[in-house]
DNA sequence: TTTATTATTCTACAAATGTAGAGGTAAAAT
DNA sequence: ATTTTACCTCTACATTTGTAGAATAATAAA
């Protein structure tokens, strides 16, 4: 089971808040919000598709992600990425670090990690 | 407009392939195949779509893309990789990096294309 | 306590998606 | 010339998605 493109958005932000009141989810929005009971809708089915659990606080909920995002994103991103380099993940990484502007610091961030990653081979 | 989850898949043989008629484009589904109408029916969407064209060939077409790969995921996956990764590339590229088992060949081709960004800024 | 706010479920509905049969035609194989 | 193959359009139909109003209940504010 997969969570539609709406539904990823909000999502991320409940992986964003970690726990989170209806409330909270609707502020996260962008102008224009949606209407409460859109969001309503797809917090109920996200609930029915086992990615949202919830505690009671009284009559309302707080909501949470059952899902770690990470894990979510290599069983569902991944599988694109791989659609488009064909399967070849190097390519996709140049290819990603050409496309998206990343600032000299930032290169020089994820340069360090993959030196990290070459002493572990 | 964007393409469906299984007009994407489509649309990477298309890339694959650069020009291609039907029934090289069913080939390249593993079994079980779709039916060849079904295929028909999802270039027809993509046609609509404008994301595919194609040449006649006496009655029968060959297939070609009309948008570029990088372009497309540009325009569609950034977006769902910001939403995952709170907009930070390089968050998202370490994760990246980490998660899928890069070789060390890989790792250090990637490195090199890295240090050739960072001398250009 | 009357009212306003907030959350929830139900219901609704159009559009998009996944999948494919039926029917017709052109081209290729026999 | 007849049969087979490939391909295209139309039609169909169950699901899923995007979006939100109506009704209801509980809570908080006045």
């Amino acid at each position: 089971m997969k969570l539609s493109k709406t539904e990823e958005e909000l999502m991320s932000h409940l992986w964003k808040l970690e726990k989170a009141f209806m409330k909270d989810l609707l502020e996260e929005y962008p102008e224009p919000k949606p209407a409460t009971t859109t969001v309503a809708t797809l917090l109920k089915r996200m609930t029915d598709k086992g990615f949202v659990g919830y505690e009671l606080f009284g009559k309302s909920r707080r909501y949470f992600p059952l899902v770690e995002k990470t894990a979510y994103f290599s069983k569902h991103v991944n599988g694109l990425i791989k659609n488009f380099f064909n399967d070849s993940s190097s390519q996709f990484a140049s290819f990603f670090t050409k496309e998206t502007d990343l600032s000299k610091k930032e290169l020089e961030e994820l340069r360090s990690i993959i030196d990290q990653q070459i002493k572990k081979k």
